[in-house]
DNA sequence: CTCCTTGGAGAGTGGCACTATCCAATCATG
DNA sequence: CATGATTGGATAGTGCCACTCTCCAAGGAG
């Protein structure tokens, strides 16, 4: 299919797909003459992905296209190219520095490692205190803490084990599909994408679960 | 203290805090002269929150505003207030309107439907429609259909399942706090703070999950 | 041949969260 | 009291980023 098509099968603008093009988020299609190109289902496919990334995720364009080449990357093994992905996948705002130096920051870090340590997990070491998530987490535990809300092992506990089991169901869900490729695209879609789901489900929960407290007074509250 | 004091204290800029002060996200301290203003310990903690909601939360500054004037509305009660503050939590892209007509998006809607019935819950019936977190669960499913991942509602049943955990979790910690106020400001506070603690979690779960079932080969793979 | 379409490239747009610059009133100091 | 610094308010500008517009030459359709 052309361009053209391209376009009107996923809803996008021409004007972005080239952009996506021009951005390595997409790979170039089959020249058929100087001036055209032959675009197939995979690029339909892959202009989705982008789009879920993008629009869904909030992913940076620079970011996709780090995950996106992790994902197809022939250098590496399937669990590298799984890791270097969901590695590049945005985990919120970097740490500026001034909030790992101070007290509330070093505290952050100390309460995260012993959650880590109790639960046996082994990101506070070697490679893994150099984990985006593991510095998402201190990040947001430090903000708790300067907001006024300390936040302890035990308060973090519950959180710890709604992600254990969301990872073990996510991983199933990955499960079924056959091909590493198919795994791998799967892995980081879903990673994403239920993402949104979750949290609105949490949020409906906590209204749910305040009417069940406090009445049938208001919408949500 | 003066503008300068709390910037010092905050570590936000003075120029930022004027800008706040002129978006209504921080009520005008007492002035003093026609001049000078003073402020207090509450708006050091309201500056503070605004940042969170911001920074962390992504939360653009009109609904902060928004989030902001329900939490005080002296017109409203307790429940209320909360309500409307969560309401205007962003929920993330809003449906464009296509997405809600096509046949997938009305079979997501019905997936989700399936799913409050089973858990009992009631946001499918009258204002649980217009629910923003509604919205969102529809949106989320819809893509994820979109992009060949569909999901039943017993693919869903485990997220929401976390959800209730975590909404249990959530109210047990606002009740922490004795006054209304200070359990308006935690709710939207922790809302908003715990999703960046759920969402590392989650991944470091997952990665923790996929050496476990995949072997030591390789970080966060 | 003529007109339309295609795809590539660079510049332009719009939204948004700031941020730099002014300015007059006021405060601190000698 | 003189004088320089500071304060807070207003306005315009900045930087980023995801697009989007405009142009263009090469191809294809009738």
């Amino acid at each position: 299919m052309r361009l053209a098509e391209l376009s009107r099968r996923s809803g996008v603008p021409t004007a972005t797909i080239k952009y996506y093009l021009r951005e390595g988020l997409l790979p170039p299609g089959r020249r058929v003459t100087a001036t055209q190109a032959e675009y197939d289902d995979a690029h339909l496919k892959r202009l989705r992905l982008v789009r879920a990334l993008i629009q869904v995720g909030r992913v940076p364009i620079a970011s996709a296209r780090e995950v996106l080449t992790a994902l197809e990357d022939e250098s590496l093994d399937h669990n590298s190219r799984l890791g270097t992905a969901v590695w590049a996948l945005p985990h919120g705002p970097e740490p500026t520095g001034d909030e790992s130096a101070d007290e509330t920051g070093a505290a952050a870090r100390r309460t995260v490692d012993a959650l880590l340590a109790r639960l046996g997990w082994e990101f506070a070491e070697g490679y893994g205190d150099e984990s985006p998530s593991y510095r998402m987490l201190v990040t947001a535990v430090g903000t708790l803490a300067r907001l006024g809300y300390p936040c302890a092992v035990e308060d973090l506990a519950p959180y710890a084990r709604a992600g254990r089991q969301l990872a073990v169901t996510d991983l199933d869900l990955i499960e079924r599909y056959d091909s590493p490729e198919e795994q791998l695209e799967a892995a980081v879609a879903l990673t994403v994408l239920y993402e949104p789901v979750l949290l609105a489900l949490r949020r409906m929960a906590q209204s749910e679960e305040s009417n069940r407290r406090y009445g049938q007074g208001s919408p949500e509250a």
